[in-house]
DNA sequence: TACGGTCACACT
DNA sequence: TAGTGTGAC
């Protein structure tokens, strides 16, 4: 059954941001977004600090249209960028803690979510700055309240056709072309083109892309009136080819492409602006199948692409051809939370240090989490740790249980036990260019604080079978701990005693105050983390054994053998 | 000499 | 599952 995606990718957006922490000083300006300057110790600038730089900064991380017009470019560094634009107005990204908050743009981007999914059921957060909607129900709505010619009108009136000249000429220029800007990117105005196509006959699926479009355009206009963003929007039967409509006419604008203008859009389109080809994999199956388009992909034969080595031929295919049909997912947040850091020119070089620095990822990281926590009753329950040296990267994941807890201490004694597991006996010359530190696997949380820590916290005062009102058991008859203080408690006064793990639940918590009968109750993944923390704890007080030299592993260099398929986003997972 | 900091996901 | 690697913004 056919949907109606609308894709919305806010424009330039790390530079609207800015242009709304200070209107008067930004608005209309040519600006860039630059980075810190990652190798220098230099004071924090929170996000309402005035953070233009007349010199200096690293990289830019976004570029208004302004800006792009006068030749700036995203690769650029601030120095450069200057160079090329003497007006340029380069403003330094948030810092906090020594290193880049990127909880403006973050915080920012949630809102607009939020707004959208006032108007779509089904609403996808695919980064900082994109969203897919479905939006096939809301059509249907309007299709059923509105006649569909007045819907048409609407629609026509505030949206670019794929199939027109001027979106034709667009869908041929390059990648990094289109990022500069061309011709289609300007506000938009009518033209003989689009008017045309209004005078040919809508199918009744043409009618509910209309729709759609009218709905996308709502939903662009409440995000520009409330939070002041502008964004373009792609709306078409699926994810990809709606991603392609937006790239098509920006900014502000949106463009709707009909299926009957699928095939003359990729036609000439740049094999890399197919999401998914825009890196190695695109290149190989340029060079290898001597082709530049997506027409050209279209063309090739399942078998020879197979041939070749492809072995995701049917969903290049499919891409190639505009079918690929991977739905909206229902995912309006984060599924992990992650903060890192580069020491390029000063590599971390001792434990210490790198300690400091997972402490203070680590609040960071739990500050979110606690946010999160408040709207979606979920916590993580993965704790990661990233590290790059010169000559490997590798991570190093374990189970964490943080719950309702109120501290970050939780996440910061797992990203400590992680470093050493890494570290091993190593303690000189780390080396880490690149550190970082992230959550996942979040699971969902009883709706109640207390419930949990009632339900996992003995009171001898109420030994009773009977489910307890949860006014009896608030009265505590001693202070309770979290989980995590009686698993480490455990831990290090227990005697060294080998302990068959899992055998026989109620043996486990002799000197805690977890009731054994209700620790037999837990749901067993529960369990099974529970005392996995446990064992680990007690692991951890025995000498460790370093084997970091046997884990590093070469950086992989151009590997050619990469396996990855197209965009995951948009490619359906394949059966096992 | 240096794509910064985060995301999601496929594969094994 | 934990870990590696790719791709994207």
């Amino acid at each position: 059954m056919s949907r109606v995606v609308g894709f919305i990718d806010l424009d330039a957006y790390y530079c609207a941001c800015e242009v709304k922490q200070k209107p008067s000083l930004l608005a209309g300006k040519p600006l860039a977004v630059c980075m810190y300057e990652t190798w220098k110790k230099s004071p924090d600038r929170s996000a309402d600090m005035d953070r233009i730089v007349k010199s200096g900064g690293a990289g830019l991380i976004a570029v208004s249209y302004e800006a792009r017009a006068m030749g700036v470019k995203r690769q650029m560094s601030a120095n450069e960028a200057r160079k090329a634009c003497p007006e340029l107005i380069t403003v330094m990204v948030p810092t906090k803690n020594g290193k880049a908050d990127l909880s403006l743009y973050k915080e920012n981007g949630e809102k607009v979510v939020e707004i959208l999914q006032e108007f779509a059921g089904i609403v996808e957060k695919r980064s900082v700055d994109e969203v897919a909607l479905d939006v096939t129900d809301a059509a249907q709505k309007l299709l059923e309240t509105t006649p569909k010619e007045l819907v048409a009108r609407q629609a026509v009136n505030v949206s670019h056709f794929a199939d027109s000249e001027i979106s034709l000429k667009a869908s041929k220029i390059s990648h990094e072309a289109a990022r500069r800007g061309h011709e289609g990117q300007h506000e938009y105005t009518k033209n003989d083109d689009d008017e045309k196509n209004h005078l040919l006959k809508y199918s009744s699926f043409d009618y509910l892309l209309l729709a759609g479009a009218v709905v996308i355009n709502n939903a662009r206009k409440a995000v520009r009136e409330r939070l002041g963003f502008s964004c373009s929007a792609g709306i078409a039967a699926n994810k990809m080819i709606a991603k392609v409509g937006c790239g098509l006419h920006k900014p502000n604008q949106q463009t709707i492409v009909f299926p009957r203008s699928v095939a003359v859009l990729l036609k000439d389109l740049p094999l890399n602006r197919l999401p998914g080809l825009g890196g190695d994999l695109g290149n190989r199956i340029s060079s290898q199948l001597n082709i530049t388009t997506a027409g050209g992909l279209a063309n090739i034969s399942r078998s020879i692409l197979l041939n070749a080595g492809f072995q995701d031929a049917d969903n290049l295919l499919a891409a190639a051809n505009g079918t690929l049909d991977e739905p909206v997912k229902n995912r309006a947040n984060y599924k992990s939370f992650g903060s890192s850091k580069t020491f390029y020119k000063h590599p971390i070089t001792n434990l210490t240090i790198a300690d400091q620095w997972l402490s203070n990822f680590a609040q960071e990281i739990f500050d979110r989490i606690k946010n999160d926590r408040n709207q979606r009753n979920r916590a993580p329950t993965n704790v990661t740790i990233s590290i790059t040296t010169d000559k490997s990267h590798v991570t190093r994941t374990e189970k964490v249980h943080i719950g309702w807890s109120d501290s970050p201490q939780p996440i910061v004694r797992s990203a400590h036990r992680l470093l050493r597991r890494w570290a091993g006996t190593r303690t000189a010359h780390l080396d880490i260019v690149v550190l970082g530190l992230g959550v996942s696997n979040f699971i969902d949380l009883p709706a109640n604080k207390a419930s949990v820590m009632d339900l996992l916290t003995r009171n001898p005062l109420h030994q009773s079978k009977k489910p307890s009102s949860s006014a009896e058991i608030m009265q505590p008859s001693k202070k309770k701990r979290t989980i995590a203080e009686l698993l480490y408690q455990q831990a290090t006064t227990s005697t060294k005693k080998t302990t068959t793990v899992g055998k026989k639940d109620s043996s486990f918590f002799p000197s805690s105050n977890i009731d054994p009968e209700v620790f037999a109750q837990l749901p067993p993944e529960i369990k099974a983390e529970l005392l996995d923390d446990r064992t680990r704890l007690l692991r951890q007080s025995a000498p460790s054994l370093g084997n970091s030299h046997l884990e590093q592993r070469q950086v992989k260099k151009k590997k050619k053998t990469a396996t990855t398929t197209i965009d995951s986003f948009f490619a359906p997972r394949r059966p096992r």
